[in-house]
DNA sequence: TCTGGGGTCCTAGGACCC
DNA sequence: TCTGGGGTCCTAGGACCC
């Protein structure tokens, strides 16, 4: 028997929360961003009232007032989204057994085995879809397909609040007229180079050769597009749970220009992930300072630790070599960010006779994450975070 | 109108080793 | 006296997604 996969992703996801809560925001143009008050808050999600006065996501706040003044403005609520996505995952369990989470905003549902129970496809999709814009006032799109990668192909066609099925058998006939931006992963620059070679559609994709495709987008990619054009899943077996990167970064309202008032920053960015690393029980082999000067121009510069660790008193020395790097190119900066990957579960056994300094450390920053986690983040920083004040 | 923040995955070049 | 090829690690950068 053939498996069925249904894919729901949701509309304009963190605007419709916000139209879902209050009522009076429903039917109006309304723009989640980054920051409201900031020069440089840009659209994180817009409501497709908004969509058409040509907003769309990554815009400048400045432009979206330009293009429709009686916009709502809203400042992202990330935590409120987070919760209200888990509650749709917990509805969407009524529909089937297997429910894989995607992200905050996508599931899939392997409905071969709960189809019966609706007597058809299409009365299960229905009844999901009036399920969530009833109940929770969120609407979405769903897409039905004998494969993951057709199922959400399907819901791009069918955005916003729409529902197409794919018969089982008639995949290639559905696949073959869409535009090459349809495969995920294909963006603008796959797009310009497909074009390039007069290739369009996804029918035309099938004139090239698996070895062809390898030697234009490389092995991986390669090989990924020509399964998924033909319409075939590819297994995902590197797919683990271990989060790649934790990261935190932030931009200016203003170009800073001297690095005493930006060095303080860093360090609090590193903080922030140093506490996600250690309340995750990870390790950390390996930091990345980001900066982004004033000309737009954006430098990573990167050290590995021979061992992972979870030290702040490791990472901050590295920390600093690599922002001596960034001080080389003598221009404002913009944005500043810090990233930790090459990440690992901690695994630690502690000796019972004596406390080496790595423990005793262990117990510091277990200390100080007990008093952020009763009295906030900022109640405790390291010096070297506080800059002229000591 | 100047361009966010959180991620994922991949590639290329150089160092170094055998 | 100059030079092979494969493998791994490190670093920097880029495409793409939500």
């Amino acid at each position: 028997m053939k498996s069925r996969i249904l894919h729901v992703d949701m509309d304009a996801f963190f605007a419709s929360v916000e139209q879902a809560e209050q009522v009076e925001f429903r039917g109006r143009p309304l723009v989640v961003v980054t920051k409201v008050n900031s020069p440089r808050g840009v659209v994180s999600s817009s409501s497709y009232e908004a969509r058409a006065y040509g907003i769309s996501a990554g815009m400048p706040v400045g432009e979206v007032r330009k293009k429709c003044p009686h916009v709502v403005l809203v400042p992202g609520d990330y935590e409120k989204y987070v919760h209200v996505s888990e509650q749709v995952v917990r509805r969407l369990e009524e529909f089937s057994p297997e429910v894989m989470v995607a992200s905050i905003d996508e599931s899939f549902l392997d409905i071969t085995g709960s189809v019966h129970l609706f007597g058809s496809e299409d009365k299960l999709a229905i009844k999901l879809k009036n399920m969530l814009w009833k109940e929770m006032g969120l609407p979405c799109t769903v897409g039905i397909a004998s494969t993951y990668i057709v199922s959400k192909m399907a819901v791009k066609q069918a955005k916003p609040d729409g529902y197409l099925s794919v018969p089982s058998g008639r995949e290639l006939d559905f696949l073959s007229p869409l535009p090459v931006r349809s495969i995920p992963g294909v963006g603008p620059k796959a797009e310009q180079i497909f074009n390039l070679l007069g290739v369009y559609t996804i029918g035309q994709i099938w004139q090239l050769s698996l070895e062809e495709l390898e030697k234009i987008f490389g092995q991986s990619y390669g090989f990924h597009i020509f399964q998924w054009s033909r319409g075939y899943d590819v297994e995902r077996f590197t797919h683990t749970d271990l989060p790649r990167v934790i990261s935190r970064e932030i931009t200016f309202d203003k170009d800073l220009v001297y690095w005493r008032d930006i060095v303080p920053l860093v360090v609090k960015l590193m903080e922030a992930c140093t506490y996600e690393l250690r309340q995750k029980k990870m390790e950390a082999r390996r930091i990345v300072f980001k900066v982004r000067y004033a000309d737009f121009i954006t430098k990573t510069f990167s050290y590995s630790f021979p061992r992972p660790t979870f030290f702040d008193n490791n990472f901050i020395p590295a920390l600093f070599s690599l922002v001596e790097k960034a001080k080389e190119r003598r221009y404002q900066v913009r944005l500043v960010g810090v990233m930790l990957s090459e990440l690992t579960w901690t695994v630690r056994q502690s000796s019972l006779f004596y406390l080496s300094r790595e423990e005793r450390m262990n117990r510091v920053l277990r200390s100080i994450d007990v008093l952020r986690n009763r009295y906030g983040f900022s109640y405790v920083h390291w010096a070297s975070a506080l800059g002229g004040e000591r």
